[in-house]
DNA sequence: TTGAAAGCGCTAACAT
DNA sequence: ATGTTAGCGCTTTCAA
């Protein structure tokens, strides 16, 4: 069997709760022994027992606050299901999640939300957020109390935190770019992007990628025009319509969001041009049931209920220690056919 | 907290003891209470506890016995990267697996390994191989023994078993289908299917998504040949250069095997007709190599490694009477293209 | 600052 | 057939 507290103990001359206390940052203990300890477990290759641990200090759950913009959002259902399912694993090891969820992405909710969480006792966090001055200084006052904090989806550059967890836009544009050029091949592509704003970012890389692909291929193509739908059907709806009737050449539109798909099928459908080809963002139902009827050509999608599994899962292992707990989870980008809805 | 053995012991005025052997199934234990115990259990909504019982197990460490016909075989080398994953996970939850490799698919090799993997002491299997009488004999055995057995990768109808994990064959041929429809718009197929042997049954269903594909989606098309490449490079290279020299008029090649695609590259810059349209199966390495290079257009894949963890994860499920351990796990058909890979 | 010991849920060896 | 109990690795309270 592997190396114990017990083995520890017994190699350092201390007791059994001292080795403990030592590996557990608490600092009741001399730094010398402290110190000495932590080398030892190190050349040992102490791993801590997770059922050891988990059924001694089970009735003082470890709680992992998560904070998402979820409500009347389809994609973060998913990531929910993912969280649970992580729950569902990690529950009797003796984690438990408290979830914070609000409509839209406001920052002062976001922050409001993260400290109702430390409130409750909250030793660990999931946020998915938008990158902003406020949010990071708080990501940033997380880790300085030492709690370890995922970040979930959403990219944030330089920020303190354990690691993130989510998709990588701009491949996601280049491999959505990848499959145009298949698919129109030797002709020109004239493209209509869709974004949800310009601001956004994942967005963004995502035309961004779409292009630097197009262009890695040697695959002629023009921008016709980059239109913002701001996530909504009914003003994606009538951007992209208005779009395609003063650019009858557009053969190629790409939806950077998720939000507002059901408008672009509208428009797509008002249009009735089935040499366009469309290609759309994130498996949600309406998105689909757009593939399903020919409406959109393909989707990639990114995979939401692992990122909720994984955010959970890179908690746990943190506390475990781990080591991988560190490192960035990239799920997979994949593209979605017909034949994989039916 | 919830239910535990000390509350089912309290509630029907047995000791714990009993509980948790009439829980077990040791057939020590009087039918009548055994029967009272576990209808109580049942009622009360009792759930074993993993670390409880990993704790107090782990000197008599569960084995799971793995057979594969792995040597020589880069996709299963990441089936096992996934066994070592889900053993990461559960090696402290008291599993352990062992695991005997053959090359190539002899049944009576599998099952001597089956037998030795027994002898040694393992009580729950994992096994992945052909369809044949002798095999299904062999887990029916097992089962008839009390030993959860999974199947993994390679469905084998008719037999007793925990569950199958694995991908959909069909689903993948029509997932191909999907995307060369869109890529040969409106234009005739002309195919050349190409599998290992006519007698492996995930080629021919691949094969026979691919066409009924087709026709749910009225796309013109003709088969032109199916031929065997006996999954070696020399010979796949061999059929499919003749082929392709007799045929000029084929513009789609479907591989339904992972096995020989390097001969089929060879053959295909041999041939040097870029219009020529080819899809492959299975992401190992040199299948990437292909897609990277431009000589296939893409790869539809499995998820190997999922397959690997899931199929432990299925045992550990099983042990714990996490009740969706007797549900097959399909896994995830996905389209590779040249930007998954940079 | 440290040691000693109880107890988490469960299994298995031993006792009855 | 059933009860009793030690002990798995760990955290935490209580003493010293």
């Amino acid at each position: 069997m592997s190396v114990t507290l017990k083995d520890l103990a017994k190699a350092s001359g201390v007791s059994i709760g001292t080795v403990s206390r030592a590996l557990n940052d608490k600092n009741e203990v001399s730094e010398k022994t402290s110190e000495r300890i932590r080398q030892l477990a190190q050349e040992l290759g102490y791993v801590p027992n997770r059922a050891g641990r988990a059924l001694s200090s089970q009735k003082s759950i470890n709680y992992i606050g998560v904070t998402l913009p979820s409500i009347n959002s389809p994609f973060f259902d998913d990531i929910k299901k993912g969280i649970n399912n992580a729950l569902r694993e990690f529950k009797d090891l003796g984690f438990d999640v408290v979830l914070k969820e609000q409509e839209g992405w406001d920052s002062q909710t976001q922050i409001k939300m993260i400290d109702e969480l430390e409130a409750v006792g909250c030793k660990s966090f999931i946020v998915c957020a938008f990158d902003c001055d406020e949010i990071r200084e708080k990501l940033d006052e997380l880790n300085t109390k030492g709690y370890p904090t995922v970040i979930l989806n959403n990219f944030i550059p330089d920020c303190k935190k354990l690691c993130f967890v989510g998709p990588d836009y701009e491949k996601q544009g280049r491999i959505a770019a990848c499959m145009v050029d298949k698919c129109k091949y030797k002709q020109k592509i004239n493209l209509l992007g869709v974004v949800g704003s310009k601001h956004h970012l994942g967005h963004m890389n995502r035309i961004a990628g779409f292009k630097s692909c197009l262009e890695s291929l040697n695959h002629e193509y023009e921008v016709v025009d980059i239109i913002e739908g701001e996530d909504q059907d009914i003003v994606t709806q009538q951007v992209v319509m208005k779009t395609l009737s003063e650019h009858p050449e557009i053969n190629v539109v790409f939806i950077a969001t998720g939000g507002g798909v059901s408008g672009l099928g509208a428009a797509l459908i008002a249009d009735g041009d089935q040499e366009r080809f469309a290609v759309g963002c994130d498996e949600i139902y309406t998105t689909k049931e757009l593939v399903k009827n020919n409406i959109i050509d393909f989707v990639v999608t990114q995979g939401p209920e692992i990122q909720g599994y994984q955010a959970v899962k890179k908690i746990h292992d943190y506390f475990n220690k781990i080591s991988s707990a560190h490192t960035d989870y990239i799920v997979e980008s994949m593209i979605k056919v017909k034949g994989h809805f039916e």
